[in-house]
Parts: C-alpha cells; sequence; structure tokens
DNA sequence: GCCAACGTTGGC
DNA sequence: GCCAACGTTGGC
C-alpha cells in the first residue's frame, strides 16, 4: 500500500472541485513529465493520497484515492502520458502548509520540501502519518 | 548522443 | 512579478 502527493494550483483544479467531482472522481489529466509517469503507472485502486494546493495556498488540504488505475491520456496528442480516477476522501482538518512541512525535521526528505516541481510524488507511510496528524486527522 | 536554448513551474 | 531549477526540444 503506497502513499502520494498530487499537486495542483487551485485555478486550475481545486480541491472544492474534487469534492464536487464526487464518488465517480475525475480523471488527474495533464501530468508531461516521465517521473510523474512512472508514480502513476505504480499506483493501484484503494491507494491514498494528498491533495495538494501549489502556489496559491501552498498547503496539503484534503485526501483523495486511486479509483482506476492507469490508462491513456486523452489530453495529450502524443499518446505517451496517461492518467488515474481520483476521488476526494475527507479534507484535512486544518491544511499543512509547506511551510509547517519545512519546519518539521521528520519530514527533512520530503519530496515536497526537496524536489517542489514534481507534480506526482511518493510519500512515505512514516510521512503520512505525520502529515495527516500535523492536519488534525487521527 | 550531446548540449545550448528555450519554456514552464512554483516558491518567494 | 521575479527568477532559480528543472525538463524538453532540436540543431549539429
Amino acid at each position: 500500500m503506497a502513499y502520494w502527493l498530487y499537486k495542483s494550483e487551485p485555478k486550475t483544479w481545486s480541491w472544492d472541485q474534487q469534492v464536487e467531482a464526487g464518488e465517480h472522481g475525475t480523471p488527474w489529466n495533464g501530468v508531461r513529465n516521465h517521473v510523474a509517469k512512472l508514480n502513476l503507472m505504480a499506483m493501484q485502486v484503494g491507494e491514498r493520497g494528498f491533495f495538494y494546493h501549489s502556489n496559491e495556498g501552498k498547503a496539503v488540504v484534503g485526501i483523495v484515492e486511486v479509483i482506476r488505475p492507469y490508462y491513456p491520456d486523452d489530453t495529450d496528442p502524443t499518446g505517451r502520458f496517461g492518467m488515474v480516477d481520483l476521488r476526494a476522501v475527507e479534507p484535512l482538518r486544518r491544511p499543512v502548509t509547506l511551510e509547517a512541512i519545512k519546519a518539521e525535521p521528520r519530514l527533512k526528505a520530503m519530496v515536497l520540501a526537496n524536489n517542489s516541481r514534481l507534480s506526482v510524488q511518493p510519500v512515505t507511510a512514516e510521512e503520512w502519518e505525520i502529515v495527516r496528524g500535523m492536519g488534525g486527522l487521527a
């Protein structure tokens, strides 16, 4: 069971929109980076991840779940990239900001703190628990 | 196959 | 709005 982190600019696709999309979820399309692609390909249905707002907010705001495994991204004219479908599971009780993550010594190795440009990132089980706790979830 | 030029991302 | 970091493109 792996954990992930998905970045999105709220102007483009926000947590609220993800929640509105409901149980059926939405495709996480638009990934055009090969490292992110490999992460998408490794995902299995039921695996959970953090939803992170980049640029505006700069915080983890919610938890999503993979509901459909990797398949071709129809917005990619080259056919090289794919996507998964995600649904919103629950919001954090309070957002966990990038600032707070960087200030937490146990999260020093977190990808978000070191390679902020990668749009789909792996999260370790330990990091998952720490950030969840910081977000007010048991 | 190398690498310079360019475009994009995202924190500040 | 700036700019550093990074990825991609394309000429050679």
